[in-house]
DNA sequence: TAGAATTCTGGTAACGTTACCAATAAATTT
DNA sequence: AAATTTATTGGTAACGTTACCAGAATTCTA
């Protein structure tokens, strides 16, 4: 029972180690016979090969990583679901690893490469835009791609892109608003980052209102307190609390994120103030409890099943040559739901 | 710029690969000014260590795994967050997995261990009670642990556990309602899976009556239907309504967790009752969405944090033997909140 | 039928690292 | 001063796998 190697399986098959192998890796060369009599005793032996052994010898180890940046925003938690399902039935393997707030997601990735020679990396959350310089040293048969967040610009060519237009997507949410007749929206956002979703979403506000005319109130633009989980409903709550205290006039609020809606709904319901009948909310994401909550959330749902299935498919057909890198935009849905209505 | 190795460092600081490999980790023999010149130029090259060779050669391959079974449950999010920090703080390394709902964990374990070189395994989710024999499988230096779901008996001791008394916290929240006035309680329950935790909280529920000399209702167990992905809030929802539609009296709901109990209080609200006027609901976890859901979620909140925290560092030291297998059980805390209150 | 191509096989050298042993130089003891 | 210990060091054999080469057996071609 003890540590198994290709060696006993060898042995107790009568055959070379390079026939198991054969075997075991599905080569052309190898007697069908011989294949199949070595995978039987494989699995009576309850044969495992060693991983790291592989990749060590191994010229293509076929690995992939996913970066996460912010495990905390569950919208991940759908989204690596299906990646890994993909991954999977593509016969790779892959490795997770979360990166903290405070640290640079390329420099993670410059070191998970070199220690488990990876050929492609999946990047979750953090930045959308970064240094050519920086990421040339992620050597060349190296990939990355993004989700849940767009490029700003077509300065990077040099790695996928699968993502929502942030942008495009958060004027039309504004759009309906002001469709409704709302002209005092308040947008609740997180953007100090630069080249941050949160900067995108926010132009998509400004657009939107100055499409009509419609001057900005600098006064309108919450900015969220917590940078380190800035997408929690915690911190929606409390960025509203504060704007309830300074009387500002309003009738509507977007969050760029519908935890931080939940948050804003919470603290409206506090201050007494009825959804939709006083104050409209809207959110972004479409998170699944958008639908329980009540009142149900307005947002924009973003199709994370097909991007993640995308992101998986591209990266993989990138790294086998079989395609070049793209910059795919997918489109997100309004949903109207109980949280939004006409102004009084 | 190439593959580096620890020989190119070597020949770089015109030492032996040997004296390389001792200044990297930390060995005993070795000048101090060598291993600082030669950490120098390691930081200077930007060389990494080829983990696969390590985990090759190394008979104390620093690593350990976590195996999640049902990722859906957003509990475990944040778990993972305080156990990946605390391994890391121990400079293990960590792998992380999930486990179908369908697939056995044990299974998955196993071949993980022998692919890896695996020292211990934290488990997430799934069955609190395996088979002896499908244990040994496991060899000897192997460990694990639970969390989340606490043993139902004492008939292992091969392994440690870190959990919350499941049936003791369930009879706890039913006594509540109890002492409120309530005498007709529907409980949420996922239970099919043998020695699972809806199980545990179901007795806390009969144990809560019978200790009054009140007739348990069967009517009033309901069942979840999607066993796939059983602590869904559609789950609650569905649940609930299909429960609405008997008109079985009750003036109170126990969801054995506040996924559930958030799809129950949609399921009620529109059928047009108030909660808690009309009805109660009460939750288990102790969700963050708790808190800034409308009713707020009266419930059983784990200590996460420090069960979490608990598990790595128990788990390290069963490896490294300074420690012996333990079976903890942590309090939890009921929370009362909104959505509960005493029956008309 | 001889020669060439094809199919299948086993042996062995890597892959990058660490464990172990032996060697050297320096320091200490007798 | 010789003998012993101590502090450093370099060389090399693993670790378990796959890639590559070279054969043996078989089939095909002219």
């Amino acid at each position: 029972m003890e540590e198994m190697t290709i060696k006993d399986v060898a042995k107790k098959c009568g055959v070379g180690v390079s026939t198991v192998s054969r075997a075991i890796n599905n080569h052309p060369d190898i007697n069908p016979e011989t294949k199949k009599m070595v995978m039987d005793v494989i699995r009576q032996m309850g044969y495992v090969p060693n991983n790291s052994a592989r990749n060590l010898k191994r010229v293509d180890a076929k690995c992939i990583a996913v970066l996460i940046k912010g495990i905390t925003n569950p919208f991940f938690s759908a989204v690596i679901q299906v990646i890994e399902a993909e991954v999977q039935k593509k016969k790779y393997a892959m490795v997770m690893q979360h990166v903290e707030a405070y640290e640079n997601e390329l420099e993670v990735a410059l070191e998970l490469i070199k220690e488990k020679r990876l050929r492609g990396i999946i990047f979750l959350g953090g930045t959308y835009y970064h240094d050519p310089k920086q990421l040339e040293k992620l050597n060349v048969p190296f990939v990355f791609s993004t989700i849940g967040t767009v490029q700003g610009d077509e300065r990077i060519r040099t790695y996928s892109n699968i993502a929502v237009d942030d942008r495009v997507e958060s004027r039309k949410m504004v759009d309906y608003l002001l469709d409704l007749g709302h002209r005092r929206i308040a947008i609740v956002v997180e953007g100090t980052a630069a080249e941050s979703v949160g900067q995108l979403r926010l132009e998509g506000y400004r657009d939107a209102l100055s499409a009509r005319g419609i001057d900005v109130d600098e006064n309108l633009i919450l900015e969220v307190r917590d940078k380190i989980d800035p997408y929690s409903m915690e911190n929606g709550y409390k960025t509203m609390r504060e704007f309830l205290a300074t009387e500002t006039e309003f009738t509507a609020v977007f969050a760029i994120a519908d935890f931080l809606a939940v948050g804003v709904c919470r603290a409206l319901y506090e201050a007494g103030l009825r959804i939709p009948e006083d104050v409209s909310v809207a959110g972004y994401d479409g998170i699944p409890i958008g639908k329980f909550y009540t009142p149900q959330l307005t947002t924009i749902c973003q199709p994370v099943e097909a991007m993640a299935k995308k992101t998986v498919t591209l990266l993989l057909d990138v790294i086998s040559g079989k395609a070049e890198h793209e910059h795919i935009t997918f489109p997100a849905e309004l949903i109207i739901r109980e949280s939004t209505g006409k102004p009084k």
